[in-house]
Parts: structure tokens; C-alpha cells; sequence
DNA sequence: ATAATTTTTTAGATTTGTCTAAATTTTTTT
DNA sequence: AAAAAAATTTAGACAAATCTAAAAAATTAT
């Protein structure tokens, strides 16, 4: 994977989201988007089809390559682990890790990601619940609902778990919660975030906002 | 703080270093340092001049404003810190860490170091031994030596510890080394950097490479 | 103190990513 | 299917950061 400028990137993070359903990307919707004008999205678009990371025919839009693609999936592999450490790590709220992720996931060494994957215990959900590509770009199909965005007495299936860190895992097993475990908020404290929630048939605890937000569930 | 362009932070910090010692920087130095030439260093000299960052006449060479100097701080503050964070939590060796921070450096979000700096403990000094200016800018006036650059049998005194987290200064009190405590290097291990060493005049000890490298010390 | 050398600046060109305005193509309307 | 509207492209210009080649100033050598 060569190197890219950092316009080129966010071309093609641009167009690997505008992407999704539709079959090609239109000048109009990548320069709203962008917050650019159509001629000059009609110029980058020529010099990413000359680099092999768009197919675009004039007139008719554009779609990302194979190679596009992969690289589009690098750069939202960077960005969603920049949120996740954002985060996880430095406490940021859920809200403003997005613009600083922007910044940081131009930075592109290949050896800094993977290790700061593996330091954040290779999560597999962002902040937002968006799943974050693996180092070779393969990436889960759904977005998931965190168990914060559940209203009370709605009962719900534990689905995935947002990271693998031992320490999440060990306060789960504790809390007796797995997947497939139900759940069922009792009652939430806006205050701080926290939750009581029923878990199976009997049992209830106190989740925090943190963890609750690891937490990935299906309604019932 | 207003935001610079990276190549204008790229200029403010190579004056910074060679203006070290010297009363003014020239031309040559400055194309030198930047692997570019002479004329470029004017134009942009000009301009920086204009922002009021530099002090420039034209075949005087330029010095830092406060204005500029308070910048290139807090720029040295980023590599630092990012430093430390590479060497610290991602596991990069001390002679991998630079080129990536001087990417890193570059993303200037206020909230981002300072939550950066909390949660590495407030480290006073990078990996190299280089003191990082703190929140204000303040800066130690010294390079540190680390016990790691020390050679065996010269005994040495304990001047300065390189990061005050709690994890480490238990470990330092576990094993009576404080402030002021004299060393000295019994062995070294090359297989894995961690080496034996005489805590004040009786007791013996074992010091990861990791640990040593946060003991910076005085020849006696 | 004049000549030679070195350093620095100026002038004009180049690249990247952008813009405006005009021209062209496609799509929609009637 | 022709006219009107919308979308897209082309042409030419601009700002940032750089370059080369030539001119000007400062420094060093004789």
C-alpha cells in the first residue's frame, strides 16, 4: 500500500461512504460531502482513476476499485481505532473524539496501528458501535446498538461485546453476562449514566455508562 | 494559539533547535536542517515574519519572537509526548519512536495533549532522555542521562525520575531507590537490556531496560 | 582596499488542490 | 422530441510551498 496525500485519503473515505447502496457516487453528492466544489471534485477524480483507486467514467461518476477499496478501509481502520483509544484511554466523550480521529487517522504507519490495535485489545466496535476493519480490512457487515441507546423495560439479547480486553471480560463473568445473556433496563441514571439492569430472570447489578457502552445487544 | 501549517510548524521548530547556542540562525543552516534550499527558506522566512513568529532581516539570518518560541514549545511538547506514548504503551524501541511523532506532533488539538500528558502520568522527560515543556511550556534546562547509558562499575546518583506514575514510584520505593540514591551497574545483560545493580553500598537488585531507562542520573 | 568567494535574495517557473465562469452533456418537463 | 433545468466538465486563474538560475550583498583572502 503506497502512500497517499491527505486530500486523497479523504476523497476515498468519502467515497467508500457515499458508496453504500448505490452503484456508482456522483460528482454533486462527493462535492457536498466535501465541502468542495464540482470542478474541483471532476480534477481529483481523473488523478485517483490515473492511481488505480477509482474507476470513473465523465458524466457518469465513480466507484471505488478493489485497491480503493482496501485503502478506504485502512483509513476507517485508523479512524475508528484513533476513537476507541480517544475513548477508552484518554476519556473523551463519545461526541468529541470524531474531529480529532479525523487528524489522526492521516498518520499512516502501518506498524503504529497494528500495535495500538493490540494495545486497546483488538476492539472490534468503535465509540459509535461501527466496526472497525482488521489489518487485513475485513470488517463486520452490521453496525450494532450499544446498551446505552436501549430504553427502559425493553428486554434484549447480548450480541457482541465491543472489545476483548481481560479486564472487560472478567467484570462480565462476574455480572454473569454473556452473549445471548438477556438484559432488561430497569432503570437509568442520567447523572451519571448508569443503569440497573435485570440480567436472565432474577438476578439485577449496575452497569456504568463505560461498560454498558461495550455492550452490544439485539432487541428481543 | 492561532493553527500553523505543518511545514510552517516544520520552520518554527528547526529554528528553535539551532538557535541554540547561537544569536541568530542563517539562511544555510535552516536549508541544511530542512533538506531544501536557500531560496525557499527566504520565502517562507518572510512569511513567518509577517505572523509575527520570527524576527528576519534580510541577510541576518532570524531568531524566534516569544510568540514563535512558545509555539516551537509546545510542538516539542507533542513529539515528546507521543514519544513517550510509543515507547511507554505501544512497545516501539527508543530508536523507532521518532519518525512517527514527528507525524503525530502535527495534530494540534489542545485537549488531545493535555489528556495525552494525564494520562501518561505527566512524564517530564521523552525517551531520550529530553525534557517535555509542560502545559505553559516550561521546560527543564537539562538532558537527563539514563541509567541504561551508563557503563558497569562507575557508581552514579539517582537525580531525576522520568514519569510519576503511581506504578512506578512503587516500584522505585519497593526497591529503596529514591532521589538521590547512589547506584551502581554490577552487570549488563545484553540479551534482553535489564541489568544488575548495587543500591547504595550493600543491597543488590535486578532493573528491567524499561526501568532504567526512566532513572536518570549524575556521575559521581 | 580590491578581488574572489560564499551566502543570501530575487525573479520566474512548477506542483497540488482549489476556485469561478463558461461550455457541454444528461435529465426532466412539457 | 424539443425546450428547460440540472449536473458535469473544461479552461484559465490562484495560493502555498517549492525549485532553478541569475543578481546582489556580505565575508574572506590577498
Amino acid at each position: 500500500m503506497l502512500n497517499y496525500s491527505r486530500t486523497e485519503e479523504n476523497y476515498i473515505k468519502a467515497i467508500y461512504h457515499l458508496e453504500a447502496g448505490k452503484d456508482s457516487v456522483s460528482t454533486n453528492d462527493l462535492a457536498e460531502s466535501l465541502q468542495t466544489k464540482p470542478a474541483s471534485i471532476t480534477d481529483m477524480l481523473k488523478k485517483l482513476k490515473k492511481k488505480k483507486l477509482v474507476s470513473y467514467q465523465a458524466y457518469y461518476g465513480c466507484r471505488l476499485t478493489l485497491e480503493g477499496k482496501q485503502l478506504a478501509l485502512m483509513i476507517i481502520r485508523r479512524h475508528r481505532l484513533w476513537e476507541y483509544f480517544l475513548s477508552q484511554k484518554l476519556d473523551f466523550s463519545w461526541d468529541e473524539v470524531h474531529d480529532v480521529a479525523e487528524e489522526l487517522e492521516h498518520v499512516s504507519s502501518e506498524k503504529l496501528i497494528n500495535k495500538l490495535d493490540a494495545y486497546l485489545g483488538f476492539p472490534r466496535f468503535d465509540p459509535h458501535g461501527d466496526p472497525i476493519p482488521d489489518e487485513k480490512g475485513a470488517i463486520a457487515n452490521d453496525k450494532l446498538i450499544s446498551l446505552n441507546n436501549q430504553p427502559e423495560n425493553k428486554p434484549c439479547i447480548v450480541s457482541k461485546i465491543g472489545n476483548q480486553s481481560v479486564s472487560i471480560l472478567e467484570m462480565l463473568e462476574q455480572k454473569n453476562i454473556a452473549i445471548k445473556t438477556r438484559l432488561e433496563i430497569i432503570k437509568k441514571y442520567p447523572f451519571d449514566g448508569s443503569m440497573e439492569v435485570k440480567v436472565g430472570r432474577s438476578r439485577t447489578t449496575i452497569l456504568t455508562k463505560e461498560l454498558a457502552h461495550n455492550i452490544f445487544i439485539k432487541e428481543v
